[in-house]
DNA sequence: CGCCAGATTGACT
DNA sequence: GTCAATCTGGCGG
């Protein structure tokens, strides 16, 4: 389950990969609803595109609450703690053996073997907001939203 | 093809 | 708290 993400904009964001060119810059402004990956200090990061008519974006996973398939995500991470496994946009996609390979695939559609399913609905009242994490420059206008007091968000 | 910044993580002081 | 490992991708030559 999901239960932090990033928004990421156009050119005018400082801290976005549509900033510059090439295929990353191409994927943000394509399709909305596949999956961008790509990769940074040896991690694989999970995005999605969103975006409205001619702009570029996309939403960052940054963590989820592991539901189901738990011994095979501590396999993958190495770990054992709960808490450890997913909880952080490398850690995520390690735990989930996401990597390349599904870059540009919709993530709409079980075709893939990456798909995002709906879940329960999440109360705006439980939803914090705050400046995005790890970039260098940041709009001012606070992007990450996780869920408030749990316990598989990155960072407080 | 080389350079280097970067949406991170985990080990160590 | 500090910091290095380690690699993708954009860009210049």
């Amino acid at each position: 389950m999901i239960v932090e993400v990033e928004a990421y904009y156009g050119p005018e964001d400082p801290a976005s990969r549509a900033r510059k060119g090439g295929d990353l810059r191409r994927v943000m402004l394509g399709d909305v609803g596949v999956a961008l990956i790509y990769g940074i200090h040896r991690q694989w990061l999970l995005n999605v595109v969103a975006h409205g008519e001619g702009e570029p974006g996309a939403v960052l996973i940054r963590s989820g609450e592991p539901l189901e398939g738990i011994e095979l995500m501590r396999k993958f991470r190495g770990v054992d703690d709960l808490r450890l496994l997913t909880s952080g946009p490398g850690r995520l996609t390690r735990a989930m053996r996401i990597d390349k390979s599904l870059h540009g695939k919709p993530v709409y559609v079980k075709d893939h073997g990456l798909w995002i399913e709906e879940g329960e609905e999440v109360s705006p009242r439980i939803v914090e907001r705050s400046h995005r994490i790890g970039v260098s420059e940041d709009l001012p206008i606070p992007l990450r939203f996780y869920v408030k007091g749990n316990a598989y968000v990155s960072r407080k």
